[in-house]
DNA sequence: GTAGACATGTGGCCTAGACCACGATTCTAC
DNA sequence: GTAGAATCGTGGTCTAGGCCACATGTCTAC
């Protein structure tokens, strides 16, 4: 299978090596859809590592949805051609995402304050009642297009030093990462169509009683600590939600 | 830890006994949110198994969520609280679903025929131009209210067998699975939020102009050959979709 | 011919070790 | 005291085997 060495003194360890190499063969088409790879102890053989180690590999691009493990029949290139992409897409932020699409991602500022968090607010970042909460709302634009009316807030306590910031020229995220050491790492969205009012209406330049599309998302950190919760109201005409499943 | 034992003589795989095991722990308390669990050596020696073992049990359970590696200093339980069932979730079929909130499903069946494909129907199901498929337009009901309006295509020389079966009593994906053996393995959804027609309003009891969330999806099996493309349109008083993720 | 026993080959699971990287801790030399 | 060195302990990776279940094919006895 072509003159593939894995390298035992690289960073990378050999079994992500090998996942990359199957992935690449895969994607030239050397692996067509619906063939079955060689057999595990063949290909750990002709690899030289331990059938251990190329389990490993290929349970990487089983859990990518790229191959299938039949038992007693061997392991086939599935034909998905959608694969866990979404799934990671999921965390990047709107400017990420902008830019992922080739446009020109800003923001316009319309509140950046702290105040004292409703009953539903706090109990969400699991805040006692009267905590501070930081309270940031943003009209985000593409080419200068309003997207979305975003609001989102923050436990004040832990995240006052943001204020100093410009979240109308940089990205929430990464203020987070490079100053508090944070990044989101699950989050649960809830989706649903709505009306708009007029005032929602005017900050997104559409007619009231328009269709919107609204999220409403919890985000955790590394710990499962909530650190946003946050309500967008995008535009129906300009977005579309996409989500990748499998089981 | 207890006086957990793993059976070596069961039907399930010891990594699968011990996870549970870990689990319950979990779920009963014993092991709280945020603590670090005992070092993997320490584990793997007091249930007599080997590390490897263990780390597969573990895996299993940082895959769920329920724990986070942290090299260096060991692995903790994760204060998330909620998990990757959504992901499983997603494959529920409507009447599943009604059914898991304590609700009734049924169908009124409005269309159920074989028809010429329009040009993006058949590209979607990877069919030429012409080729026949099956129409199959239901209101989808929850204690005989009207819920969502389900319009979904088939390929009819594959699945022309089911215009037998009544689709106002049984589910569709049970009888994929039952009598074609297919069962929907990935899937790929937009969604999108759309002011409702005279036509469809009517259908779900609903005034037109009122917002609903209207959901493409297009379904594979296992060999990633596409299924279904469905195009449903749910009341937005009456539903909500949630998402869970994670990096 | 046919039925039953047997062999083969697959992925699934398991073991008992090994070394690595690297942050945290402890010890040592000054 | 303090800086630097040595050690420890964690998860991360890797090895070279082992046995198991079981569908499929093959062989054998009749």
């Amino acid at each position: 299978m072509s003159t593939f060495r894995v390298s035992r003194r690289a960073s990378e360890p050999v079994f992500k090596q090998i996942a990359g190499h199957l992935r690449g063969q895969i994607a030239a088409g050397q692996m067509r859809y619906g063939e079955v790879i060689p057999p595990e102890r063949e290909l750990s053989e002709s690899m030289h590592v331990s059938r251990m180690t190329l389990r490993a590999a290929i349970d990487e691009l089983v859990r990518e949805g790229l191959l299938v493990r039949q038992r007693r029949r061997g392991t086939v290139v599935s034909s998905m051609r959608v694969r866990k992409s979404a799934t990671i897409a999921g965390f990047l932020s709107f400017s990420d995402e902008m830019r992922q699409r080739g446009l020109i991602p800003s923001s316009r500022v319309l509140a950046f304050r702290d105040e004292i968090a409703d009953s539903s607010i706090a109990a969400q970042l699991g805040l006692p009642i009267g905590a501070h909460v930081i309270d940031l709302t943003r009209v985000r634009m593409a080419n200068g297009e309003p997207m979305a009316l975003e609001r989102c807030h923050l436990p004040y306590e832990r995240f006052s030093r943001i204020m100093q910031f410009d979240l109308g020229k940089e990205s929430l995220y990464d203020i987070l990462a490079r100053e508090f050491g944070t990044r989101p790492s699950a989050c649960e969205e809830t989706i649903e169509a709505i009306l708009l009012e007029r005032a929602d209406a005017e900050a997104l330049c559409v007619r009231a009683g328009d269709a919107a599309l609204m999220v409403r998302r919890v985000t955790r950190d590394e710990r499962g600590t909530v650190i946003e919760v946050e309500r967008t109201i995008f535009r129906a005409d300009r977005y579309r939600m996409v989500f990748f499943r499998q089981r």
